[in-house]
DNA sequence: CGTCGTTTTGACGTATTTCAACTTGAGTGG
DNA sequence: CCACTCAAGTTGAAATACGTCAAAACGACG
């Protein structure tokens, strides 16, 4: 389906043998070192190109997937057009957090970069949760985590401004990239446009872009071609916590 | 804790006997009808008064809360006193879905009415799940449902006017009583005041008031004294799915 | 009868949207 | 190397949806 193709080349053959998330990312259901290896390695993988959806919501699947590579977005489209984004995907995200247990993806996902992401069978992933409560108990927390960011997200749309909800949008994907150590100098690649924030956000891209001029020019992140630079990082945690 | 108190005269010594929403609640963890008697009964049960908190974010707590009669709404609130409400609770809702596996309240529950709720010990709750595939599946499709909820209002609150809001938010409300036998000729007791709607659709009690009135004038629903009365179900759907 | 919580009304303020024009930079092809 | 295109970002002016404030009306309750 799509553009996504299943690859084998020998330098993609095994890539969970170096994955640089294999230990923190969703891949590894909690258990202890050594363990791992054998428990959730997916049976196959596929890449796409930037901008490329990799899943439409309601579409049947018989797989988890698992975004090894690259960044995503997953994506509700109203009937007539408006966007809302419901989460950034970083490498070592599970797609969907409800994956494991529904028969066809919960929302659309679209690239923002190159990716690549792996397939878990959702039958065997099924099995092994049921055999195992560890496992249960790991994918329950990540459901709670998942339900606790989405309230925490209703608070944002519903009761704050829009400089803060930028803010808090940024603080949160800095401390995921952080986690995953993708963050050098507190600067990485950002491949996330306005339009991006701004649908995960509710608010214009063009209302956006005058945000993020404003803590540019006050010198708190700076948000430009491609690139986040952090550079006042108390001050960024001050306006998405709206103590002035 | 609170004014909470463990009741147990006669009338109320088993509530589950000849609870009305026995099936259709979260009791009843999708087993065959006969079964589930012996499966999710509370190991007790607690009052509460209208506007009571029942329990606090980040309280801990031994049991998950069951709510059996009467209104109650789930929220957080922002260190500056700003309030999201996350969620309405009716009879037979689990107060939060979150509770079979944390071991603290994951929001703070205010009712609207006079109420009863059951406490089911959340261990006991644990070993079941993890004995019993259905149930966990159960559980797991409610926590799913749930995403799906939360997923939804954020799409609201972030792209959707203030008239759709409130529409969605009644309508929702609708189904769900519909589901529990409470309507009858489409009207029921409405202990939701404005000011709540406003902290569920992030709007201001005073624009809530606007948007009511203004679906009364056009004799869509009529809120008024307690009361909810649905008159013209196709426009609300209609303004809800902003279909003009 | 007065009190209190809730809703209503009107006038006014503002955060954010909308629209349209312009800049910038990257990519492409001649 | 330059001309072209296109996506992304910027700017400014005008419109509007929603918020704020203050006062009045209303009904429930003691």
């Amino acid at each position: 389906m799509n553009d996504s193709r299943t690859q084998t080349p020998e330098a993609i053959c095994n890539p969970c043998k170096h994955c640089p998330i294999r230990d923190t990312g969703t891949c590894d259901l909690g258990l202890q070192a050594g363990e791992h290896l054998t428990t959730l390695t997916p049976d196959s993988f596929g890449t796409s190109r930037a901008r490329e959806k990799i899943c439409r919501k309601g579409e049947p699947s018989p797989d988890a997937l698992i975004l090894c590579r690259g960044w995503a977005y997953r994506f509700d489209v109203l009937p007539d057009g408006r966007r809302q984004i419901l989460d950034f995907l970083l490498p070592g995200d599970l797609i969907s957090i409800c994956a494991p247990f529904r028969n066809e993806h919960s929302g659309t996902v679209q690239t923002l970069t190159k990716t690549m992401f792996g397939r878990l069978n959702r039958k065997s992933l099924q099995s092994k949760i049921l055999s195992e409560p560890r496992y249960l108990m790991r994918i329950a927390k990540s459901c709670i985590d998942d339900i606790d960011r989405l309230e925490g997200t209703l608070g944002d749309l519903g009761r704050r401004s829009a400089i803060e909800r930028v803010a808090r949008l940024i603080l949160g994907l800095i401390r995921r990239l952080e986690e995953r150590d993708m963050l050098t100098d507190m600067a990485c690649e950002f491949p996330v446009r306005q339009e991006h924030i701004a649908d995960a956000t509710g608010l214009t891209p063009i209302h956006v872009g005058r945000m993020l001029r404003q803590m540019r020019d006050e010198g708190v992140i700076d948000i430009r071609k491609g690139w986040l630079r952090v550079i006042d990082e108390s001050t960024l945690q001050r306006i998405a916590e709206h103590t002035h």
